[in-house]
Formats: C-alpha cells, sequence, structure tokens
RNA sequence: GCGGAGGUAGCAAAGCCUGGUCAAAUGCGCAGGACUUAAGAUCCUGUCACUUAGUGUGUUCGAGGGUUCGAAUCCCUUCCUCCGCACCA
C-alpha cells in the first residue's frame, strides 16, 4: 500500500525547495499563459469545488509545461472587498489582518493540493505596491476622459451600505447579500465603458469562449439600432425617444415615460396630477420592497402630459409606468399596443385607443377584436404616405423621410453602461482625487502615490468608515495649496482585477505597474479558467481596460484572453456545493483519507470538466483503487516469464498516449483518465509476457501520462523507475504511429477468444489442471480477413454504396449482409489508414464473431501448465463444433 | 418572453460533430467465484431479456415521425429538466 499522505509531502517539499516551476522570460521558447481566475480569500479552507477548478488548470498547465512550453502558470488573490471588512466589523479585527490571515491559510492548502503554480509570482491585491497602480490607471484613464463623475441614479445596497455597479445587480438584488437595491442619487466615479461597447461587441467574435459566454456578452453589451424621434412636449420642450420600429410609429396611441426619469418630478410639478403620480411611485416602491409580483405586472398612472407625434401631429398622452427603465435610451417611449405586446397589455389595463398600423394578408385585423398585438411582418396602413408598403421595407423609408425633415435621427443604442466604481467602503484602493472650492477636481500627483488607506479609522459605525479617519479627509490642493478634502470613496473590486493577468508577467516593478518585454512576451493569456459567473463583469471590464491601455500604448495586445475555458459548478445533494449551503467536502476531509492526488484525479475523471457534477462519496473510493493499483505496477517485482506481448504492449501505449494527447489538449480530462485506467488494466494484464525493457518503457510513460491528474504520485513512481529528475517537467511521451498495429490487436482479440473458448472446452472435458497447451494459428487465416478488405480497396471501392454494389453482383453474395455489417467504415477508412486509430480495434472484434463463421480455423493452445493437446475448431453450420483429443 | 445546455442501461458518465467498430467505454453499485477460520482488502467473472460449449436472437439510448441497405448518432415534430438575461422600446 502507497502511502500518499507521506509520498505528497516528500515531493510538495522537493518542488518547493528546488523551485521546478519558476518560469522567466525565454525567447527561445515557446510560451503558454495558462491563468485560473484568483480566488477571494475568503473562507479559511478549500472544498471540493475548488479542488476541482485548480485540478483543471493545473492539468493543463503541466500538460503543456511537459509539451516544452514555457508555462506562466501564476496564482494570487484577489484580496480587497466587503466580506474582510465586515468580519472585521463584526469580530472587531482589522480587515488587514482578517485578509492576510486567511491567505496564509489559503496558500498552506494551495500548497497541498500540489499545484504547479510559480508561487514567486503570487500577488495580493491589498497590497500598496499593487493597489498604486489601481491608483494610476485610475488618474490615466481620467486624463484620457475614460474617468468621469457624475450625479446618478445608482444601485444602492442598503445592507453593505455602498452602491454597486450594474453587473453587481441580480435580479434586482445585491449579489453580494442578496438584500433588494434600492435607487440612490448620488456623486459617483464611472468607468466609460461603453466608449468601447462596439469594440468589446465585434472583438468577442475573435475568441475562443464557448458560444454561451459570447452570447450573454453579446446580449449584455446589447447592440440595436434605431432611430431617436423627435416628440414635443405641451411646453414646447422637445423629447426624443428610441424605437426600433419606426414602421409602426403612425400607431403610437400614448407614451410611457420611466417612473424615477429625473425630469419627470420637474415636468409635472405644481399640475393636478402630482399627488396621483407621487402616489403611484410610492405603491411601486412598496410593492417592489415587498416583492407584490402582481402589483408589479405593468402599470401606470396618467401624467396629465401630452406629446405631439411630429409624424402626425397628434397629440398623445404620456403615461408613467413602471416597465419602463430610466436609463435606457432616453427613458420614455412611443407606445403602439397594436403592434407591441407590452404597449398592448398596457393599453388594454388602461383602456387606451389602438390604432392597427401594419395588416395581415388578407386584412382581418381589427383593433377591438385583437387579443394580443401583431407583430408579424405586414402591410402599412393609415400610415399617410406609406400605405401598401411592407411594414420592414417601411422602416428605412420612414426613418430616412424623419431625418430629411430634421424629426428625428438614426441611431445605435447599446444596453451596456458605463461602469460604476465608487464604493463607500473601507476595504478597497482609495480612489487618488482631491476636492478643491478652487480647483475642482484635482489628481493625486503620482509621486505621491500609493495614496495609503487610513489606520485611524473606526469599524463600529454605519456608514464609510473612512470618514471616521481624522487625517484622511483634510489636504492641501495639490494645484492652489488651498484647504481641500480627499475624495472618500473607494474603487470596487473588479478594478484590481481588470489588470492582475498582467502583473504576474513581472510581480515586483516598482517604478511601472508592469513591465513592458515581459508583458509582450506573455500575454495575452493562452488559456483562461474560471466560472461563467464572471461572464458579464470581470470578463467585460478586463476587455475593457486592456483596450484602454492598448490605445494609450502601454499594450499592444486588443485581448487580454485568447481562450476561456468555464468548468462546470459542483453539486452536492442537489445544491451547488458552496459554504452558504452548508454542503461543503473540503479538502482537509478527503485528503488525509485519500491522499490528495485521489481527490483531483477523482474531481477529473467524474465528469466532463465543463459540465456540473454531483459529488458523490462512493466514487472516490474508485480512483484511490486505481492510484493503488498503480502504484503496485511500480512497487512489485515482477518475473518476466516471456515476451509474447511485447509488440502487444508497444502498440498499446503508442495508441494510448495518442488518445491521451488529444483528449487533453480538448480540455476531455474524463476520457483522459479513463484511458490511463485501460492502460493500467492492460499492463497488469501482459506484464509477466513482455521483456523487461518493454515493461519499463512502458511503465515510464505511465509515470508521465499521470502528472497532469495525479503528480505526487507520478513523481513517485518515475522515482521507482529511476527516471532522472522530476517527472513534471520532463518531455511529455511522444506516440509513433507506425509502432500502432491494429492488426495486432486484433489477432490479440481473436487469440483470446479462442483461449476462452478453449477454457471452456476444458471445462466440459473436466481436464481441470492441464500441464500443457500449444496455441497455433494458421497464416492463412489470420490475414484472410483483412486481405479481403484490401481486395476490396484495390478494386476501387470506397464508400458504402460502391460495396453494397459490388457485393450483390459478386460471389461475396452469399455473405453479403453479414458483410455490409461489418465492412463498409473499414472500406471508408481504409485508404486513410484510419485502421491505425485505436477505435477500430473493436471492429475488428466485432467481425471475429464473423470471422467465425466465414472462415474454418483449427487451433492447437498449449501454456506452461498442461501438457494436453486439444484441438478447438470454430464451429461452422454442419461441422463438428469442438474436437478434445 | 429571449438566449444557452441537457434527457443514454440500477447510479454517475463516454459515444452524437465525421451514421455501420454499439447491447453502448469507464467508474460506482449489485451478483457469483478465488483467497481467508471469518470479515475486510485484493484478484477474476458476470451484470437488458431469452438462449449457447463458443456463437446467436429479440427489444433498447425521453416520445413520435422521416432520410438511409443501415440511426444513440442526421432531419422534422413533441414532451420534460436545468441554467443565464429578464419589461432594453
Amino acid at each position: 500500500m502507497a502511502d500518499f499522505k507521506t509520498i505528497q509531502d516528500k515531493w510538495q517539499s522537493k518542488w518547493a525547495e528546488s523551485k521546478v516551476f519558476k518560469v522567466h522570460e525565454d525567447k527561445t521558447k515557446k510560451k503558454f499563459y495558462c491563468l485560473e481566475m484568483f480566488p477571494y480569500p475568503s473562507a479559511a479552507f478549500l472544498h471540493m469545488g475548488h479542488v476541482r477548478n485548480y485540478s483543471i488548470g493545473d492539468a493543463f498547465a503541466r500538460f503543456k509545461r511537459m509539451n516544452g512550453f514555457n508555462v506562466l502558470y501564476p496564482m494570487g488573490y484577489d484580496s480587497f472587498g466587503l466580506p474582510a471588512e465586515n468580519a472585521a466589523k463584526k469580530a472587531g479585527i482589522h480587515p488587514r489582518e482578517y485578509t492576510e490571515n486567511s491567505i496564509a491559510t489559503i496558500t498552506k492548502y494551495f500548497k497541498q493540493l500540489g499545484l504547479s503554480y510559480d508561487w514567486d509570482r503570487m500577488i495580493a491585491t491589498h497590497e500598496p505596491k499593487y493597489y498604486k497602480w489601481n491608483q494610476y490607471f485610475f488618474i490615466k484613464f481620467y486624463e484620457k476622459g475614460l474617468v468621469y463623475r457624475k450625479k446618478a441614479k445608482v444601485n444602492y445596497c442598503t445592507h453593505c451600505t455602498t452602491v454597486l455597479a450594474n453587473e453587481e445587480v441580480e435580479k434586482g438584488a445585491c449579489w453580494r447579500c442578496g438584500n433588494q437595491v434600492v435607487d440612490k442619487d448620488l456623486d459617483q466615479w464611472f468607468f466609460k465603458t461603453t466608449a468601447y461597447a462596439d469594440q468589446l461587441l465585434e472583438d468577442i467574435k475573435k475568441l475562443d469562449w464557448s458560444d454561451k459566454i459570447q452570447t450573454i456578452q453579446e446580449n449584455w453589451i446589447g447592440k440595436s439600432f434605431g432611430t431617436l424621434v423627435h416628440f414635443k412636449l405641451d411646453n414646447g420642450e422637445v423629447f426624443p425617444i428610441f424605437t426600433t420600429r419606426p414602421d409602426t410609429i403612425y400607431g403610437v396611441t400614448f407614451m410611457v415615460i420611466a417612473l424615477n426619469h429625473p425630469k419627470l418630478k420637474e415636468l409635472i410639478k405644481g399640475t393636478p396630477y402630482e399627488e396621483t403620480v407621487d402616489a403611484f411611485i410610492e405603491d411601486v416602491k412598496k410593492a417592489e420592497a415587498a416583492d407584490d409580483k402582481e402589483f408589479l405586472e405593468k402599470s401606470g398612472v396618467f401624467t396629465g402630459l401630452y406629446a405631439t407625434n411630429p409624424l402626425t401631429t397628434d397629440r398623445v398622452p404620456i403615461y408613467a409606468g413602471n416597465f419602463v427603465v430610466a436609463d435606457y435610451a432616453t427613458g420614455m417611449i412611443m407606445a403602439v399596443p397594436a403592434h407591441d405586446n407590452r404597449d398592448f397589455e398596457f393599453a388594454k389595463k388602461y383602456d387606451i385607443p389602438i390604432t392597427v398600423v401594419i395588416q395581415n394578408d388578407d386584412h382581418s385585423l381589427k383593433a377591438e377584436t385583437m387579443t394580443k398585438a401583431y407583430t408579424d411582418e405586414g402591410t402599412l396602413v393609415f400610415s399617410s404616405d406609406f400605405n401598401d408598403l411592407n411594414n420592414f421595407d417601411a422602416i428605412s423609408k420612414i426613418t430616412d423621410y424623419i431625418e430629411k425633415k430634421g424629426l428625428g435621427t438614426r441611431t445605435i443604442q447599446y444596453r451596456l453602461k458605463d461602469w460604476l466604481i465608487s464604493r463607500q467602503r473601507y476595504w478597497g484602493t482609495p480612489i487618488p482625487m482631491i476636492h478643491c472650492d478652487e480647483c475642482g477636481i484635482v489628481p493625486v500627483p503620482f509621486n505621491e502615490l500609493p495614496l495609503l488607506l487610513p489606520e485611524d479609522v473606526r469599524f463600529d459605525q454605519t456608514g464609510n468608515p473612512i470618514l471616521t479617519s481624522k487625517h484622511f479627509v483634510h489636504v492641501r490642493c495639490p494645484r492652489c495649496n488651498g484647504s481641500a478634502t480627499r475624495e472618500t470613496d473607494t474603487m470596487g473590486g473588479f478594478m484590481d482585477s481588470s489588470w492582475y493577468f498582467l502583473r504576474y508577467c513581472s510581480p515586483n516593478t516598482t517604478d511601472v505597474p508592469f513591465d513592458a518585454d515581459a508583458v509582450k512576451y506573455w500575454m495575452p493569456v493562452d488559456q483562461y479558467i474560471g466560472g461563467i459567473e464572471h461572464a458579464v463583469g470581470h470578463l467585460i471590464y478586463s476587455r475593457f481596460f486592456t483596450k484602454a491601455l492598448r490605445d494609450m500604448k502601454m499594450l499592444s495586445i486588443d485581448e487580454p484572453f485568447n481562450a476561456l475555458f468555464n468548468q462546470g459548478v459542483v453539486y452536492k445533494d442537489g445544491k451547488k456545493m458552496s459554504k452558504s449551503y452548508g454542503n461543503i467536502i473540503t479538502q482537509e476531509e478527503i485528503a488525509p483519507k485519500y491522499g490528495i492526488d485521489t481527490a483531483r484525479l477523482f474531481m477529473l475523471f467524474v465528469a466532463n470538466p465543463d459540465k456540473e457534477m454531483e459529488w458523490n462519496d462512493q466514487g472516490i473510493e474508485g480512483t484511490h483503487k486505481f492510484l493503488q493499483r498503480v502504484y503496485k505496477l511500480y512497487e512489485d517485482k515482477v518475473e518476466s516469464i516471456g515476451n509474447t506481448k511485447d509488440s502487444y504492449l508497444i502498440s498499446k501505449q503508442h495508441i494510448v498516449v495518442q488518445s491521451i494527447t488529444d483528449d487533453i489538449d480538448k480540455f476531455k480530462l474524463n476520457t483522459a483518465v479513463v484511458t490511463l485506467m485501460d492502460y493500467v488494466n492492460y499492463i497488469y494484464t501482459v506484464r509477466e509476457n513482455v521483456s523487461p525493457g518493454v515493461l519499463r518503457e512502458a511503465l515510464e510513460v505511465l509515470s508521465l501520462l499521470l502528472n497532469p491528474f495525479a503528480p505526487h504520485l507520478s513523481e513517485e513512481c518515475w522515482e521507482l523507475i529511476n527516471g532522472k529528475g522530476f517527472a513534471s517537467v520532463q518531455k511529455w511521451p511522444e506516440h509513433d504511429i507506425s509502432k500502432i498495429d491494429l492488426q495486432l490487436h486484433y489477432i490479440e482479440l481473436l487469440i483470446d477468444n479462442t483461449v476462452n473458448d478453449i477454457k471452456s472446452v476444458l471445462e466440459l472435458a473436466k481436464i481441470s489442471s492441464p500441464t500443457e497447451i500449444e496455441l497455433i494459428i494458421s497464416e492463412e487465416w489470420k490475414y484472410k480477413f483483412y486481405s479481403m478488405v484490401k481486395e476490396l480497396v484495390s478494386n476501387g471501392i470506397r464508400n458504402t454504396g460502391e460495396l453494397s454494389k459490388h457485393i450483390m453482383s459478386s460471389e461475396l453474395k452469399k455473405h453479403g449482409q453479414d458483410i455490409m455489417k461489418v465492412l463498409p467504415k473499414m472500406v471508408d477508412k481504409l485508404p486513410e489508414q484510419v485502421l491505425t486509430q485505436g477505435t477500430e480495434l473493436n471492429a475488428f472484434n466485432e467481425a471475429n464473431g464473423l470471422i467465425s463463421k466465414m472462415f474454418d480455423c483449427a487451433v492447437r493452445v498449449v501454456t506452461a501448465e498442461n501438457s494436453k493437446e486439444i484441438k478447438a475448431r470454430q464451429a461452422v453450420p454442419g461441422k463438428p463444433a469442438i474436437v478434445v483429443k
């Protein structure tokens, strides 16, 4: 029995001592940057979900490293953020202390996983030497006009007492604590992500990302082409509204403005409607708080205002409605109930007229009898000069007209909003800005960076702890030296993660955020690995950051992450494995019992890495057993009793290497493990019948193939067969197609079957302990079937159709049906030598049954243990089945 | 509503792209056997049904149709499950 605990400790310390995984730029080698999303160091443990994620990344990094790449594979911590601050509030320890304790613990666990990180590159974003550069970038972006401050309605979480970015709001609730988010008017800092909306959208297509995540990003950016139409209010004010359906403009019967539109209050101030509208807004707020779904169906209230449709000059009423979003487009819509379901619902509810302007084929639509909006294609009616046009054709014609008359313009609208970076909390990067009454907003001078977080703060009060600092807030203006105040907001955590992948390239530079040459060498990330939950947050911000830095000439790449792999979630008892559900299995529970290699292997084996998987307590026993079996191969001193299986094992070895290499390349780690298991079983069956050299090579190869999956055992096995150096940095085994001989495996199967036959015969004949069996297989029948296939091919038969024709018109007719069962694929592929591929093996196996029918074969079998000669005759209809002598 | 991923033997999970190698890898579970005083561990065999000494036959890959000499695999319809974004004009 192998003691996995001792083995893993031994190799972990050896790796650490010799720094095998340390890398540096080496222009002579091809680089490969493999990166996992860095974790937030909150909980002081790793559960099987983590084990899975990092095992996937490590397997891939190891694979690439062994394939000769110079692999950058770093790890660090996204260590700013609310949990640390909340813990500080609760437990009375400083967030830094909490964070650094967590980091120490987590790092210990990481090291116990045996991941092949270059630990010398570890970063933690809460360290001043890191966040200094957040401040630097902030100011740079500010200078470029990519950072601005504005008063805005923002999402505010009352529980976390801070604003949240759009991307941090899920279904109207705070992503972290799940509390309902409320609107608040605040002066806030924004990154102008929208400036790159188009590029962000366009460049997605260039990336090797899953369709799913590409679609999520596309939807999030939400580009739509439309027209801005100028409606006029009664007070003469022009109010543009955005529509993608100008073809329906003659059917507008009302307008709807967002309840929280900044202009609404002002427009109805002092009118008789002010009171009812205000009351309605209050009701909606209450309903939202109470999550009253029924009330939250489309509802609204008349504002007493009217707008004039510039095309019809009709005056239509303006409602305030809850289904219109204030910060998309202009916050007001034109409503065409006949042709939009939302508008239809609303019109029905409040008894607003409906005007049909697009007719179906038989012109049978009537406003009175409609039960839902007509949203299909049709012909325009009641649309003045545009009558009888197809409505989709009319879109551009009407827009042309609108533009010509100066009533509006074509426009492109994005759903993406600017990135709100301000947080009213302590544990983040201080925003390096100063508010001066004289000079306005003034950045902190570069030479004063990093602007450190103040230490003299109290966490026992509500609100932003920074405000409790006596020294932080008041400052002299760097420009006029007058008295001024510091910005007290800190940056949201996504700032830290927007460029950390650059910092890994040169983690210790003090005069620049990253070394240009190092970044040029390592970037972009070749393989990024992480959860899909970051689809719209981190993965958009990082792309934005990269593009902005490129335009500032600090980078020369367009995209940070070439390939992205989203690993599946680990479930237990039907729920995602997480601390909050209390259904975690930690590394600590598993590793002592089975060893960490077992845990890692199991996580990779049980399901395709991109699929969700259910944790299974029993399954892990199986992988443990497997690793023990592997170890036994190296431990056992096998007395070889022959070399009859040499070529079989060699061939098998090359098949296995080829198959595993392909699988890892495609991230199909689960099937790679299966192949590995199969290989181990195979070695067991043949090891007594191969020469020592061949066995040794097979074991050498096995120990290396094992490295990405069970690295510690891999090293141990490598050492046991006297491998030099670390297995982890050996060259990945190569496969040689010419060494793969499928015929051999085919014959092997035939022999196995025959041997089984003979076993049966022995049983039947009650011969319990034969002392000799000789197995003789005639060359003639061995190749007969194969040569028949060859003959067909040489007759020019290349595909199924030709084959069936050939058979029907040939002497093979009597076996036609049977041949059709087996041959076609072989015929199709033989010219390309596909017979050399592993999967073809089974074809021969299947063919075996047929062959035994079609060809007469006689077998004499001899083994060491028996002396009785037996003749076996494969069953052919009408012939004696087996003759025992 | 829009979008994405799925439904394979007792369970988990391959196979589907590129149709014939599929009664369908592998692991778990289960059954039998070897070993053992016994249990455990380990090893071997079996595990859709009926049958055989071996072979074989029948019915299977959510359901229903279609294409094909041939479908788990391709096409259409349909049912169900999970997951994102959600009133984006």
